[in-house]
DNA sequence: CTACGCTGTGAGAGCGCTCACACAGAGAAA
DNA sequence: TTTCTCTGTGTGAGCGCTCTCACAGCGTAG
């Protein structure tokens, strides 16, 4: 097996031409079933393969998608969100025979090399997962007229797949309310960030339905890093020390609520509760386990997977998609 | 710009033929200076990328890699490590004009989709993600003759990247040994897997470095997971009241650890100090933060396309790589 | 002045496949 | 019988590129 089988030495070897070879192959119905059996068993005895290059210069389809990491997105890789979503999409890409390319544009050089990729219609379709409000690689791509998926992000006029932000925070915060506490403050994420305001509306939405007064002194921004949180706690505690519930936008800002306000002297959950956003690893083997909003990464990955092949097979542009979030109660409140 | 434009394009508006504009492309020297300033002046203008099947139909290189994540290995998506040995992966081979696919091979179909894929030379080479010691893909990849590269596992006459569990564990056992701990006890990881081993290795290491005897009460055995450290935790106090520092082959488990301990009256670090492994999020965001033994993950991954590269590019099969560890001191020991 | 390089360019073949079309043969309708 | 389906198969072109070979033009040596 030195060189590796061609159609054509299937055809040789199984008495018939090239082409009916090829109907067998992609299962063409203008077949007979003796000739397409003869076929197959050539093609399982010499081992053939189709070479992917001869049959995407004819066809112009790669089979192939790309999944864009725009820009250095640490927190893109973040558990469970990126490794969920990521399985989401292998399994649903897999399904349906097509295979992925990781593209990560960190520097601004493999930015402009991946541009120049993309514009080379090397791939079919491409989901994008980015948090930035401006991005312009969402534009480039509509313009090569490549279908596109967007995912963890919303932006107009564009197919997205993103979670129900709003709809999480104000089930967090309805169930805060529902168990007695009065004064419940928020951290929130990044305002330059979509997710970060959603998550702010739905406190919003949360405390109105229950009937709380809003008070910007139960309001602490943060960025969704740690450290943020540890500031903007401390500010909440200082000018609320009656405070008795704390919704976070992220897991690792209500880690550091927690320890601030055990710093000062409050217990969790007892005096004041805590309830965090993502549901990763880091929830989960915290101590008290935090509670939190989780989030169907995998069924977003998916998702994304599904819109972005319906556009490739010729449908009409799909309707964003918005998958519920729902409240993990676990030991913070 | 209904279609795109083609070297005969290109070689026919600069007034040259194809070979010529061919040479261009390719950065060969036959090419007089003024010829590829006109010919790199229509590429510009027409906005001219090669097409990548047809290259690949010719030359029979696809510029691709893949990175196969065989079987479902939920832990293998654990950050930081795939985060930062996947940013690493990336970056290299950027740097090389190369692509990479994401193979993840969970279900029996899936595998075997990817078989025949790699079986039809769709990529140049293959890096492999994977922890159990009997995986059978290597040996396909190995008689496909395509260049591999493991990466956190070791096998026999195979190129692979690798941490040294063993002097990192080592490490974190001298470092409790010269702080004065004397009843040093461990938590394994799973002995099928070669990183538990090596980290135990390790252990013992340094204990017999440091003088300390070698006591089977003070060797519990765990999984990686924070399930088996509860138990392996408490095993080992019931059976060692008086140790007074554990090292445990993994973050969570450390993590685990600590909590049993502080339910069994005892304060970390004053009474028993705790090391883990990996230096994952969860370590850093502990509470106190984590000590544990780091990995260099994102160099690991530049290793691993480092050396596949050199394969791909006709040199001697290069040796395997053990990246050093080192011990990251914080709260708990 | 002829012969021989050497450099830069062009022409042609062919990589392995799909797809449109041609066409043979079997059966049904005239 | 002839004609007209219909089904199954073969044939040829061509996708966009690289690569080998041929060769024109020039300088340099014999």
């Amino acid at each position: 097996m030195n060189t590796r089988p061609t159609l054509e030495a299937v055809a040789e070897r199984a008495g018939v031409s090239r082409g009916t070879v090829s109907r067998v192959i992609n299962d063409s119905p203008r077949v007979s079933a003796r000739t397409r059996e003869t076929v197959l068993a050539v093609v399982e005895e010499l081992g053939y393969v189709p070479n992917h290059a001869a049959r995407t210069l004819v066809t112009r389809r790669t089979d192939t998608v790309a999944l864009v990491v725009s820009e250095s997105e640490e927190r893109v890789f973040t558990e469970p969100f990126f490794a969920g979503v990521l399985r989401g999409i292998g399994t649903a890409l897999s399904a349906a025979g097509l295979q992925l390319l990781l593209a990560m544009a960190q520097s601004a050089a493999e930015r402009a090399r991946l541009e120049r990729y993309l514009a080379g219609h090397h791939v079919d379709g491409v989901l994008m997962l980015s948090q930035h409000d401006h991005d312009t690689l969402p534009a480039l791509v509509t313009r090569l007229r490549l279908p596109l998926v967007l995912g963890g992000h919303r932006q107009r006029a564009l197919v997205y797949v993103d979670v129900d932000n709003v709809g999480g925070a104000h089930q967090a915060v309805a169930y805060l309310a529902a168990s007695g506490r009065r004064a419940i403050a928020t951290i929130t994420g990044s305002p330059d960030m979509r997710a970060g305001r959603d998550r702010l509306t739905g406190y919003r939405d949360g405390l109105e339905e229950a009937g709380l007064a809003l008070d910007d002194g139960l309001v602490g921004t943060g960025d969704f890093g740690p450290e943020s949180a540890a500031r903007a706690m401390g500010d909440l505690l200082d000018q609320r020390p009656d405070l008795d519930a704390v919704f976070a936008a992220s897991d690792p800002m209500a880690l550091e609520a927690v320890r601030v306000l055990r710093s000062r002297g409050r217990r969790v959950p007892e005096d004041v509760a805590v309830i965090g956003f993502d549901d990763s690893d880091l929830a989960r083997h915290a101590d008290p386990p935090l509670t939190t909003v989780h989030q169907p990464v995998e069924r977003m990955g998916q998702e994304m997977a599904r819109l972005l092949i319906a556009q490739m097979n010729g449908m009409p542009v799909p309707r964003p998609v918005v998958l519920p979030a729902h409240l993990e109660v676990r030991g913070t409140a």
